[in-house]
Formats: structure tokens, sequence, C-alpha cells
DNA sequence: CCCGTAGTGTTGACCCGTCAACATTATAAT
DNA sequence: ATTATAATGTTGACGGGTCAACACTACGGG
């Protein structure tokens, strides 16, 4: 007897567990076999961990580039990405040389090495993604990149809003409580 | 002179940062922000972690559960909840009390402790939540969990499937690499 | 009854991502 | 010039999530 009444195991949309409905639960469940997927595939393949790919995937395009400019374009925090790129420099993946126009700087490029492994792993990243987008309609493709602008501009926006909601007694307090 | 060419910053949907064109990226950087909303909001206004709340959400909803409840139902690791519950009974959030049919449950309840943190959390996460509803379509709504569930379903498939690409020339690995 | 198997929950080890503090260098202001 | 401010990259500390091993219990078939 409880208040929501219980869910029931299987296809039915209504009446399905509540998290199973909240965006931010769903996004970090899809997140976390998404992580597994690509650690797996890289591991398996080219002795990559994600960040290091994704270190990899920009280097190939941008073809050289500093640290901070891969910071800025993948919004990977800068912590994170010394530590890989130093760990990929120690593998011998990229290579490293101080810049002489800005001595903070320090231009990362692909080795040969590092190429490599782009190029092992690359088939498996291209197959997996491929196998993703395939299970979607054309619309479904279309709208994804859309929702994941959107559901991060709100972010960044609620950020700059933040400092309303202080007062306690507005009126979202005052709602029924049927939100999932 | 790089072989895809620079890209630049704005608005322009071509030519942008490749990364930005993976769905894996672009989860792993929405769920960072969206985790990093949550963990402000929760801490801020009920000190309660992400993993809490949802462990919350999951009582308020089912009235009285055991831990592989909801590990099953949530797909949340069964070796997190269990010492998120741990902490959550140390800071008498939720009660348990051993089941007499089965020695191995431990039936879960909120206190009243517990749901004072979750009604003093509900509206500010439900805020949240129809502010990100806000900036989407109504298509986009009705879409967005669709993508959830076909995505989550690829990543099982692919799970079932694999075992193929095994071949190292597989059609796959000759496709011109123009992928993203 | 017994034993193999499966489910439940705990724990330790480990890695990754996040945050803050910091040293260094570049840039802008006055 | 001098000084303040911002950008770059490194490091330490910390917490959270994942994985594997484990103990214990339940269940099913022989």
């Amino acid at each position: 007897m409880n208040k929501k009444s219980a869910f029931k195991r299987g296809k039915p949309q209504m009446d399905s567990p509540p998290l199973d409905q909240m965006i931010s639960f769903r996004v970090s469940r899809l997140q976390s076999k998404l992580n597994a997927q690509a650690i797996k595939i890289l591991k398996e393949h080219a002795d990559l961990t994600p960040t290091q790919w994704r270190v990899l995937v920009m280097l190939e395009t941008l073809g050289e580039c500093t640290s901070s400019e891969i910071a800025r374009t993948t919004q990977l925090d800068k912590g994170l990405l010394s530590r890989t790129i130093k760990g990929m420099m120690q593998h011998r993946l990229i290579k490293g040389q101080p810049s002489k126009a800005n001595k903070r700087h320090m231009l990362l490029r692909l080795t040969d090495a590092g190429r490599d492994a782009y190029e092992r792993a690359r088939p498996y990243m291209q197959e997996r993604h491929e196998l993703l987008l395939d299970n979607l309609s054309a619309r479904e493709r279309r709208t994804m990149f859309d929702l994941f602008d959107k559901l991060e501009e709100s972010i960044g926006g609620a950020e700059a809003a933040a400092g309303e909601a202080k007062g306690v007694d507005t009126a979202i307090n005052q709602r029924p409580p049927k939100f999932i």
C-alpha cells in the first residue's frame, strides 16, 4: 500500500521506476555503460584509456596543440589532462616540445607509436559508434546532438541564474510532490 | 595545413571539434555537468550525495525494500549501494531491520529524518529537472527517453554480439578513416 | 540429506575525475 | 617600469565508482 503503487517489470512506460524518468539519472547510467564499453575496447585493442583516446583524437585532428587548447575544446579538467599527457609521453604516444614563443606552452604532437595506437583502436571505436547510430531513426539521430547541446546549455544557464531560489518560500515549494 | 582543417569557435555545426560529434564523449561531458549540478544542490539543501538521493527516491517510492531490489532496479553497483546505505544508516536517514523470512535480506525504510532530507531537496531537484525540460521542445522531450533506452539497449546488444570483430580483416577495417 | 549453484551483502584495492593550491609566465593597466 | 591580473600547467588530496573476492544464506536436484 505504497503511495505510488509498485511498478512492474517489463515494457510499459507508465508506472516505471521513478528514477528512469529523471534525466540526470539516465544520463549517468548511460555514461557508465558507454564508458565501460569504451574502456574494454580501448584496453583490448590499443591499451588506452578513454581520456588517452580523446587526446589522441584531438591531436590527430589538430595536428599540434597545447594542453590548454585541448582543455578548452573538450572541457576536460586540466589536472586530468596534465596527468594523462604525462603518462602518454612516458609511453611515447605523444611528444612535447616547449614553445619558444610562449614558455608556458608545451606543443604536443603524435608520435608514430601514438598514431599506431590510434589506428589500432579507431576501427573498433568507429564500429561501436555506428552500432549506436544504427539503432536510431534518422530523426532521432538529428535530435540527439541538439538534446546534448540544449541540456548542457540549460546547466550553464542555471549556474548563471543561481541565486534565485534563495527565498525558501517561492512558488515551487508549494507545488504538490508529483514530480518524478 | 591539417588534414581536416581547423574548426572555428561558435555556432556552425559543421567543422566542429571532432569529439563533439561522438556520442560517448557528449554523454560523458553532459553527465559531468549534470552531476556537478546535482552535487551542489543536494549538498547545499540536504547534505546528500547523488547516490544517497537516489536511494531516498527509491525508498520513497517503494516504501520498503532491500539493497538488491534497488540494485536491480537502478542498476547501481551493489558495492556502492552497500557503502551508501551504511552511511545513510549512520546518519539516521534510513533504518534497516533484518528480514525473518530471509536472513540475507535487510529491509530498508526511511526514517523521519530521511523523509525530511528528501523533502528538503525535492523542490530544488524538481525545479532543476523542469528547467532542463523547459529548454526542450515537446518533440525533443518525447524523443529523449527513447534515445536513452535505445542507446542502452545497443550497448547491451553489443556485449552479447562481442566476439565478432575478432577477424582483424573484416570490412570495417578497410573503410576510409572518415568517421568522427 | 547433502552438495552444487545462485542470490545477498560486505569489504579491500584500485583508478579516475574533481578540486584547490601553487609556481611560472604572459598580458594589461597605470 | 611596476604592478596587478590572467593564463598555463603541475601537484596533492580527496571522494566516488568499479571490480573481484569473500562469507553467508537460500534453493534445487541427486
